[in-house]
DNA sequence: ATGAAAGCGCTAACAG
DNA sequence: CTGTTAGCGCTTTCAT
């Protein structure tokens, strides 16, 4: 390979579309015309500029051109967790969504802590992003909306907002067909469990569905579990405890409604842990499909969202925002759910 | 919350320093002054400067700024597979530290096709990104030799490429690590398992570490398995056999140690399907130590890369490259890795 | 078909 | 302490 000697990398400067222009002997906006492959130049000319272009390795300064344009073609990505295998599989089709249509994508993590997630939006903006893509949004709706109101457009992906585009799944009903589910095969008592920190409206929303689905059934009280594994402790309707006693005792529930798949498989674990059996003593419905979910070991029974279709719709949306096809008031998009049911669900065996 | 009706989002044209600077009845130097918290401004003027800058909103525009200082605070960072969560917790992590670093991170996904690794390489060095970290590296190393050097500094990170800083650990220790513990277990018969989409230095590495712990302890030959789940079929030492025959019959393997988790668990996955006993008829040793491998359910025996640690080297490192603390030939940093010995293998149960 | 000139929003000397 | 000026690399009229 023999790597030649220069101990100094010795980064030279990029040429610029004027030393294109000398080099090949014509003036700049030649160059750019070439460039930009507009039509009106001679095929002589062209020639002899793109020979100069690949002899100097001229690269166009997207910075510039998007300065003097007064956009870019950048869009921001705001991502729960990407450690978290659904907003993996988001963001990975997002960003190849973005790719087909010209744009690049440009991440933002927020640990579903509100104050970075400000701070993000406002490195974004301060890129001039053309748009921003939320697939999480926990944030303080009321600042947000301030700092984007009427500076770029939105797309809530898989999350929502009430104000901006939102391409999601009807999460309520996800929630009902999670929760119903789990009635109809003969639980009584099911809990609702979901991760604090990524809590955000569309938590609220299955939250919601879970509570009707119980109500249509005649079921209740609702029994709500905040818990941030793998600690044995959680807050239980509201009070912090063991979250072993969840499935303990004469009021103990049978099923758990988990409002995503992470806090679901999480929950599985615990309960390999402390020797209940899933689905014997206990049932679980996660929320999501991630690809986890699916290996035979695991086999978590889930309310699936079709990932492709929402980061198709969810980039299809900002591009007709942005692009100016699409205006008037914000659009909503509802994609369907559907059941997939696996081994970690079971009919209540009845004592 | 009453959204005001504006149907069209009406988005408003950004506020400039220059409308800053007549709002505040300065020059614009001194808006610039004040925005980038320079000395030798009063304390009231500075104030006024806030104000204004408080009621238009405004934010200064990165892209200007950085075309003149012809230096941007973006890094790109190429990741092989974003859905693989190996990839995925290094880019939360190397998201993080580019951050605390003042830097924004502009991710690029290539699916280990070195056709959209090449892509993608081109579009962030349009952007004039400051550096470039790859978490991995399947490309052409001629081509992206070319099209980087001398262009902008590059880091590979838990990969490797001969020029370019490299902070990893050692592969071919770690495969040898890894191999060994399957030897010590009594295992004559070890295959190796790597996905070809995701083949890079590192993985010849961990090859080549596979093969001196076989030297070592006198055994072979060696037994390479190149497998793209969930496919049957692989292919065997160069020719394309159902991937089952590798565990039947007289020469059958009795273990594998894989280039990575996921490939480790897809297989993992198979032996499930198929009814073959994980660690009873297969031991399985994976790479990387993933969450999803601590997992009671999944328990794999992988050798764990200290994810953490090769983002903060690995950020630190281009980070004193671009600001020039770091000058002068390639550096390499290595770090080490250990086995972390779960349930996927077990000592060999002689016939 | 090609070139000249005027900025895009900002920073970085340098003057006052 | 504050203002003036000259670009950064490019696109975009408008002349030629």
């Amino acid at each position: 390979m023999a790597v030649p000697h220069d101990s100094a990398p010795a980064m030279r400067r990029h040429p610029t579309i004027l030393d294109v222009a000398s080099h090949a002997g014509v003036s700049k906006s030649t160059v750019s015309n070439v460039v930009r492959g507009l039509p009106g130049v001679s095929e002589a000319t062209r020639r002899r500029v793109r020979t100069a272009i690949r002899e100097l390795g001229y690269r166009p300064n997207v910075l510039a051109r998007q300065l003097v344009q007064q956009r870019t073609s950048i869009l921001g990505v705001v991502v729960g967790d990407l450690a978290n295998p659904f907003f993996a599989e988001m963001a990975k089709s997002v960003e190849r969504q973005a790719a087909a249509r010209g744009y690049t994508a440009m991440f933002c993590n927020t640990e579903g802590d509100s104050q970075s997630e400000l701070a993000g939006v406002e490195t974004l903006l301060e890129h001039r992003v053309a748009g921003i893509v939320f697939l999480a949004f926990s944030g303080d709706s009321r600042t947000m909306q301030e700092t984007l109101q009427h500076q770029v457009p939105a797309v809530f992906v898989s999350c929502s907002a009430g104000w901006g585009d939102v391409v999601s799944v009807d999460d309520a009903f996800g929630g009902r067909l999670g929760t119903r589910h789990l009635v109809e095969a003969g639980h009584r008592r099911v809990a609702y469990l979901s991760i604090p920190e990524l809590e955000d409206a569309s938590d609220h929303a299955r939250w919601d569905g879970y509570c009707e689905a119980l109500k249509e059934a005649g079921l209740g009280p609702q029994l709500k579990i905040s818990w941030t594994p793998p600690s044995d402790q959680a807050e239980i309707d509201g009070v912090e405890r063991p979250l072993l006693d969840v499935f303990t005792g004469p009021g103990r529930a049978t099923a758990v409604f988990a409002s995503n798949d992470v806090a679901a498989i999480a929950l599985q674990e615990f309960a390999d842990r402390v020797s209940l059996h899933v689905p014997g003593d206990v049932s679980i419905v996660g929320f999501d499909d991630v690809p986890m979910a699916g290996l035979a070991r695991i086999a978590l029974t889930t309310v699936a969202q079709p990932r492709d279709e929402l980061a198709r719709l969810g980039i299809a949306t900002i591009a007709d925002r942005i692009e100016g096809r699409l205006k008037g008031p914000p659009k909503r998009t509802i994609v369907d759910v559907n059941l997939v049911a696996r081994n970690s669900t079971a009919p209540l065996r009845r004592a």
